[in-house]
DNA sequence: CGTTTAAGTGACATTTAAGACATTTGGATA
DNA sequence: TATCCAAATGTCTTAAATGTCACTTAAACG
């Protein structure tokens, strides 16, 4: 269990590792402290909730923990709120991209753990996106939903390409949830497979 | 993550740390408090966002220091290679992208001091662009050329959506040097500025 | 083990938030 | 132009929070 010690606090919050010690001692940012000396450890869940409470930002490194972010990227509005409804619906977090140049700057930005990709945007070429990602470390590993209303081939391409999954339109809510679902855990559903 | 405190801001602004303050509990600038007594904190994006917001300079210790990256945004790869061609000569450190995904990407990844946009790119609107790169955070201080073919009107509404300067196509390698240069000085540029 | 790195502690310096009140600013109006 | 008004900003004060420094000591690592 990985948990992070007040120095690595202290750099995260630009703060100084006397007041985060002091936030502690307070009771502000549940930790624990070593046998030792007392030197203290916090754990990732607690001091994400810690930050979530003050309305602090969450640093960068930590983005990723339980990341329950999806990207939409469609042109079409109404598909792409549909979509957004079911999803936000089942607890992830939606945000919605209607062009390339959106959706690629929010890619970026946010991080998001899965991305549901138009096949054909105006300008550009869903294969070309899905290089793109596949090709950068920063999103090698997002998952990535192709929903097209294009042929069997096409399709067949953009698994070919590094899609983990492809979803013809029209398609139906279920199975994009059956889909989003496998990729992207959320924490309540892990209950059952806690071992110990 | 580097933050700010008000009375940094306060500083930077040549205003009273009081003032700061109100702006953060009014909300025009965003900030979030640490735990203790409430002591505020503004990152770095944030304040710049508001800066440009309320047209005041900023201050040049947050001119990203040394940042030489320039982006090119153009679907045209041998407009797009031609100016990278100009700008690595003389010391930028350029990326191209022909499309508007991976303009959006590579905007957000790399964080580049300047962008040439092509205001006509199939599929994205530039104007869209440029108000999205305004009122994002982390992009709003981001200089902007636009280059484009497109009439003196259309120019012309660019920089009213926040573009710091226009190029009509086509246009001489020195007018854009004179543009990049006077927007991103080198540091070589400056050394007749140095003292002591 | 011995060495290096990073954390804790106490004492003290500095900065900040907040209330109450003074002052300035930018209109509106006559 | 002079006058007035309301909102924004500045001033002063104090207690609390945060930062700094020097030094000690645990923890990490070979």
């Amino acid at each position: 269990m990985k948990t992070l010690t007040t120095g690595e606090i202290a750099k995260m919050c630009d703060v100084n590792l006397r007041t985060v010690i002091r936030w502690i001692d307070r009771g502000d940012l549940k930790g624990f402290k070593l046998p030792g000396r007392g030197n203290n450890r916090v754990q990732i869940e607690d001091f994400v909730h810690f930050l979530n409470e003050h309305g602090m930002p969450i640093p960068p490194e930590l983005v990723g923990e339980g990341n329950r972010r999806i990207l939409i990227i469609d042109d079409e509005a109404a598909v792409a709120r549909s979509i957004g409804r079911v999803l936000r619906t089942a607890g992830y977090d939606t945000t919605i991209a209607t062009d390339g140049f959106q959706g690629g700057s929010l890619l970026m930005k946010q991080q998001p753990a899965l991305v549901t990709l138009d096949l054909r945007m105006p300008g550009i070429s869903g294969y070309d996106v899905l290089k793109f990602i596949r090709t950068t470390p920063e999103t090698a590993a997002t998952k990535v939903i192709v929903i097209s209303a294009l042929d069997q081939l096409s399709l067949q391409r953009a698994l070919d390409e590094g899609a983990d999954a492809v979803l013809a339109k029209p398609f139906d809510n279920q199975q994009l949830m059956n889909l989003v679902k496998k990729m992207v855990p959320l924490a309540s559903e892990h209950v059952t497979h806690s071992v110990e």
